[in-house]
DNA sequence: GTTTCGTGGTTGCATTGTAAAACCAGTTTC
DNA sequence: GAAACTGGTTTTACAATGCAACCACGAAAC
C-alpha cells in the first residue's frame, strides 16, 4: 500500500494504529495471544493462515513492539511469542470488535463464543466510550480537534 | 484471502468483525464518516486512496450495512454515504484504536489530533473494559468460553 | 442550448501482497 | 542414530492494490 507511508506518520492516531494492526491477521494473532497461545505452531493451527504469512506477521508484530520473542516456557530450545504491555493495551480494541461482531454479525439462531469475566463467570458488559461523569459519548457529541497545520 | 471464507462464518465474533472491517481503509472511511464526511470526493481527498479502491470499499461497506446510500443533503442530484446504526456502533472500536495509537505510536515531541467531548470541551477519558461493578477487565482476568463444538 | 467544468465513478495495466505447497535446518523422541 | 516434530524460507500462482486514463452525468457558464 503506497498510502501506508502517509499513514505511518499521520497526525491521526487512528490512522497510525491501523497502519500497525490494520490487517485481519495481526489482530487475530493478538486475540489468540490473549487466549494463551504463544508458539508458532499454535497460531498456525488456530488461524489456518499460511506459514509464510504468519512468519511475516509475527516479525512485523515483534518489530512493532506488540509481541516479543522469548525462550519457550516449557524448557525446550524453541522460542515463543509473548505479548508486551503495548500488545496487552490492544485489549479494548479486540473487545470492541468482539462486541460489535456479537451484536451485528450473528443471526438469531447462531451461537458464538463468549468473553467471560473469570471473577463472576458471566459475560462481560458492553464497553462504551463515556465522559468522566458517565455520560455516553458518541460520534454525535464528540468531535476531532485537528492539529493547526495538519489533516484529520 | 482464502481464509476469509472461514472467517466470515467463524464462531468467534472477533474473526467475523475483522472479516467485515479488517482492512485499513474501511475503518478510516468510518472514522471520516464520524467526522461528518459523506461524499465520494470528501473521502477521496481526505484519505488519499485510489478512486477504484474507494469505490470498492464504499460498496462493500454498503453491502455490509455499515453505510447507506442516500440523496445528497445539499439538494444536488448527487448521492452521499451515511452511517447506519451498525456503522455508528463501530465507534468504540475506532475510539479504542485512537487511544491505543495516542499512547503507543507517538514520540514525546509529536502532536496528534484529539477526540473532544463537546459538552466539556476536553479530551475524552480512556475507555477500558470493565465489569458491572467497575473492576477493570484484562486478558488476565477474562477468558473465552468457546462453543462446545467449535474453535476459538 | 451548447460548450465547459465538477462529480462520481469504471477500465486497463503494472506492481505488490497473499496463498499453497515444497523444501530444509535444528530439536526432540525413540 | 533414525524418525518425527518445530519453525521457519523459498518458489510459484493468484488475488488485491495503486495509478492513470477514460467516461457518463449533472451543474454552471455564456
Amino acid at each position: 500500500m503506497a498510502a501506508r507511508e502517509q499513514l505511518k506518520h499521520a497526525p491521526c492516531p487512528v490512522a497510525r494504529a491501523l497502519d500497525a494492526v490494520g490487517d485481519a491477521w495481526s489482530l487475530l494473532i493478538v486475540r489468540d495471544a490473549y487466549d494463551g497461545k504463544r508458539r508458532f505452531g499454535e497460531f498456525l493451527d488456530s488461524l489456518g493462515i499460511a506459514r509464510n504469512i504468519l512468519s511475516g506477521r509475527l516479525r512485523k508484530l515483534v518489530e512493532a513492539g506488540i509481541l516479543e520473542e522469548a525462550a519457550a516456557s516449557d524448557g525446550s530450545a524453541y522460542g515463543e511469542y509473548r505479548l508486551t504491555r503495548k500488545g496487552m493495551d490492544l485489549f479494548p480494541v479486540v473487545v470492541g470488535l468482539r462486541q460489535w461482531g456479537e451484536k451485528h454479525l450473528y443471526g438469531r439462531q447462531e451461537r458464538h463464543s463468549l468473553l467471560i469475566d473469570e471473577a463472576s463467570g458471566k459475560p462481560i458488559p458492553r464497553m462504551r466510550p463515556a465522559a468522566a461523569d458517565g455520560r455516553p459519548l458518541t460520534p454525535a457529541n464528540t468531535r476531532v480537534r485537528k492539529l493547526p497545520d495538519g489533516r484529520a
